[in-house]
Formats: C-alpha cells, structure tokens, sequence
DNA sequence: CTAATAGTGTCTATTAGACAGTATGTT
DNA sequence: AACATACTGTCTAATAGACACTATTAG
C-alpha cells in the first residue's frame, strides 16, 4: 500500500507489525557504611555498600537480586528506573546513570526479556527514610586475582559470593569481556550488572565528581581518601591524594574532633571546579 | 495462586503479564576516507566518514539515517545488530561495541521503541564488496564551539547537517547532557546516536587500540596521526604521538616510497603491548 | 607521653609539550 | 635544488610516586 504522506502512513500503522517484547529495568545502588572501630584513636572503618531486595516470587524465589522491574511504557528509561527504585526500596532523589543493556536470550528464564542496567549512588546515612524490608544493604568486597574478580556480599546475617572471569579484549568488541563462572547467590544475571557498576564507578571516579555523590555534606580528607580507596580498590599516598582532589573541594571553618588525633578540617564539595 | 517449585510456575506463567514494546536497534559506523591531494608531495587527506542509509518508506520516508531496524526476538542484541548491518549495507565481521540505550516516548512516531544503539568501526578501503546502494559513505566535520557541536555530513551529492548542546552536568545523571538544537537532515534521534558514537571513539582512542579498526593492516605512521587527529579533533605533535602509539605498533621491512618526499616506514598493529 | 591520624615539604621519576634539527625521494 | 614529509634529539613543564617530617589531640 502506498501512502501520499508521513500523516496518512501513521494513521494506518499496525503498532503489532513486529514482534514485541518486554524490558525490564535493574539498578545498582553503591554506598558506604562505616563501621564503628573498636580502638577510640582508630578511623571508622568504611566499607562498599550494594542495596540487594529479597525476591517474593518465582523465578528464582527467595534468592536476592538488584531491584528491578518491567519497564512502564508511558515512562523514559531512566523515569522507570527511579520509579522502581521507590516502589521497591523506597529510595528517591538519588545520583543515576545508565550502564548497559543485557539482552542474553535466557536472561530471564520466563521470556525474552532485555534488561537496561542503571547505577545509583548515595551517601546511605544521609537517607532520611528506612529501606523497606524486603531490601537491605550488603558489604561488598572484591578480590581480583589475574583475570577472576570474586565479589563477597554480606549483610551480617547472609553471605553471597560470585566469580567472574574477566577477558580483556584488543581489537574485537568491547574492551573486557564478563563470563560468569560460580553464582550460587543472585537471581538474574546480576551479577554482570555489579561488576559492570563497578567498573563504571573506578573508571568515572577519575574524571568525573560522582563520588561526592555518596559524601555527605562535609567530611574530612581522611573520609574521602577512604572512599577513593575502597573503589580504586588500593592504597592511596596522602600528598598525591591531596593534589587531586584539591580543586574538587574548599575548607570549611568547621573542624572534627574528638578522635584521639589531630583535628581534621571538614571540606565541601565545590562544583565546576575543574574547568 | 501458589506454586510448589520454579518448574510449576514457568509452566503456568503467563508471558503476556506484562506490556510489551518494540526494540530496535542502530548502528553507527566509521571509517576514514581518503582524498587524492592535487600535489604530488602532499599527504592524500583523510575524512571522518560514516555510513548513511537512504530511508524508503514512511515514517521520515526519503530521508538519510543510520542503519537500523527491529530486534529478532531469536538473537542476541549484538547478533542482531550485526545482521542489520549485513542486510541493510552488505558490510559484515567488523568491531562492534553497545553505546547507548535511547527509550524517549516520542522518539518514532509510531510507537513507543526503545533502540540499543552500536557503534562499529571499519577501514572502508578493506571492504572487498560494495555497499548496497541505498547506503552511502558521508564525510563527517566536527565543529565544536562553546556547548554546541555542529556536525556536517556530505557524500559529495548532498549536505547534511545539524546542532547539539552538550551540557555538562556535576553530580547528577550523566557526565553530558546532549540535546539536539537543529536537525533537518536526520530521521529519528539519530544525531544523539553519532554524536555518543564521536565521544565514545574520543575517549576509547586514549586507553585501547580500538582505532587499528579502522587502518589497514598495513599503515604509515603519518596516516595513522592522521586518524588520530581526526578523532580527537585536533593537531598533535610528533614526537609526543610517537611515544604515544610506540607501544602498539611494529615496524615492517616494507617502505612507503613514491611521494616526493622520504619513504615512510610501514607499520603494523602489535596486539597486547600494554601489558 | 603515646598512638593514631592530619597535613606539608621536597626530592625524584615519569610523562607531556614544544621546538629545532637532520634525513630523503620526487619533480 | 626545493618541497614536503619522515624521523630524532633534547630542553622544559607538568604530573605522579615516594618518603620524611611536623602538628595535634584523647586518653
């Protein structure tokens, strides 16, 4: 059939003309927990954080997951991803950027589901509402040993473990290639979409000013080299620290005692500094 | 209603439980084109390059886009990108990476799509078949001022062109926000696709060896300066590129003569020099 | 006083930028 | 010879890594 303009062609469009499908939408959250040290002199130890939801239902019933949930077709990508995240772990108003879409044929053992993968970032202390109960937050721990990264999650009462092989590629396709190789813990393919998070945060964190995102209002340097540390995933020297992120930052008149050591300046971040 | 074990409930599930949609999928590919110089002595100059199709049907019928169509529900999201390409330009078995998931509510006119985006990378001079005819190779110029990016297209026949904002953003979502500003060339959002497709190759060019896609196997190292300036949009010095792209390459026995100036030596990509 | 962190100075190694100089084939 | 590019040497500036040193507080 011809049709004489773009108007009279869309009028008579059959919306089932292709095969459709459903997506759905996952979203990993990073944030850091303090751990209360027991020496009075001692820095709080800080640890990465993930929020992971207790799944109610088939499939993988029980199992713990990212929340995540279909896609609401009069919603953007990212809108759905935020409207989740509320409707599952009652977190809003937060850091969000997309990752990568997985559209593995047995992703989802239910249907061909593609899934669009978002990471979030928060300072959890600074939520003034209770995480849901069906969610809870993990310390998440990473042990890379030449090309497989095991990832440890705990939240005090469960202990989850995943490994996967990571490939790095010269010319062909992506840069790294991510294979799954021992998850007996996490529904999904989630575990791709932690470590992919992860990668993504390591990467961004050095030219971007996400990490402020999971700061609180003013912290100290000592807080902040704490942070860079757990997600570069090493030591850091305190002069180079402190060069970097110099035009990140400004003093505050503020200062925080009380730890059996000098007093440290509590800093803000400064926006549009670099550039 | 309850279900005693995950086999009983994938046998009852109900795969139209939630709505469904339509994917697409996109492809931008770049090459790099060659111009014959008027002087003997001179370097022939090099284009960014990249493959339009000619639209046939409504909607934005007539008009040029990137290669696309929708997603067979029986391939994975690359594989499918990779047979769209095969069947709408006749290229195939090229680097292919994912970009960027756009999923705008009004981004076809005819329903909501949402389209993974792929960029791939080619040296078209490699190619040993023709393009299909209703594809055709558009030199592309970059012309960046203040936050807009102006991108012009020609195939020596027709002059397309259009502008986007490119925001940087601090802390939230996203580094950049792109936001077209003037298209009347393009079909759908087509111009954010090549424009994430540029930045991405700008940054990928730094920390991999994605760029020996789009050489042939063998270059000299003033051609591949070239490439690198046309990606990065600006001269670089030589000594400093050498040192750069040191590791990468090889040197081959073979000359480049005939140019009315010193033969070059010809180089070769060398895989996993960086550690 | 001591343990622990806060914060600075400085030396060195590495890398990036700039420029000048030498080399060589084609017309 | 002269033009245009190929290729190298070297100086300088900027940045990153390492280490040592001083400062300051709760107990």
């Amino acid at each position: 059939m011809e049709y004489k303009s773009e108007s009279e062609f869309l009028a008579h469009y059959d919306k089932n003309a292709y095969e459709k499908l459903s997506m759905t939408t996952d979203i990993v959250i990073f944030s850091v927990s303090n751990k209360k040290s027991d020496n009075y002199r001692k820095l709080n130890k800080k640890y990465f954080s993930v929020l992971l939801v207790k799944r109610k239902n088939y499939p993988f019933k029980d199992m713990w997951c990212l929340p995540g949930g279909f896609l609401d077709l009069n919603l953007e990508l990212e809108e759905n991803a935020r409207n989740i995240l509320k409707r599952e772990t009652n977190i809003q108003d937060i850091y969000i950027e997309q990752l990568y879409t997985f559209g593995g044929l047995n992703r989802d053992p239910r249907l061909r589901v593609v899934a669009t993968s978002y990471m979030a970032l928060i300072d959890k202390e600074r939520l003034n509402q209770e995480v849901y109960e069906n969610a809870d937050w993990f310390d998440l721990f990473v042990n890379e040993q030449n090309d497989i990264v095991e990832i440890s999650l705990d939240n005090g009462k469960e202990k989850l473990s995943f490994k996967i092989r990571k490939t790095l590629k010269e010319l062909t396709t992506d840069r790294y290639k991510f294979e799954v190789i021992e998850n007996k813990s996490l529904a999904f393919d989630h575990p791709l979409i932690i470590l992919t998070g992860l990668e993504r945060l390591k990467n961004k964190i050095e030219y971007t000013d996400i990490v402020f995102n999971m700061m609180p209002p003013l912290f100290t340097l000592g807080e902040l080299k704490q942070v860079y540390e757990i997600i570069l995933n090493k030591k850091l020297l305190d002069p180079a620290f402190r060069r970097i992120i110099a035009t990140k930052v400004e003093k505050t008149d503020e200062l925080q005692t009380g730890g059996g050591h000098r007093p440290s300046v509590l800093y803000r971040y400064k926006a549009n500094a670099n550039k």
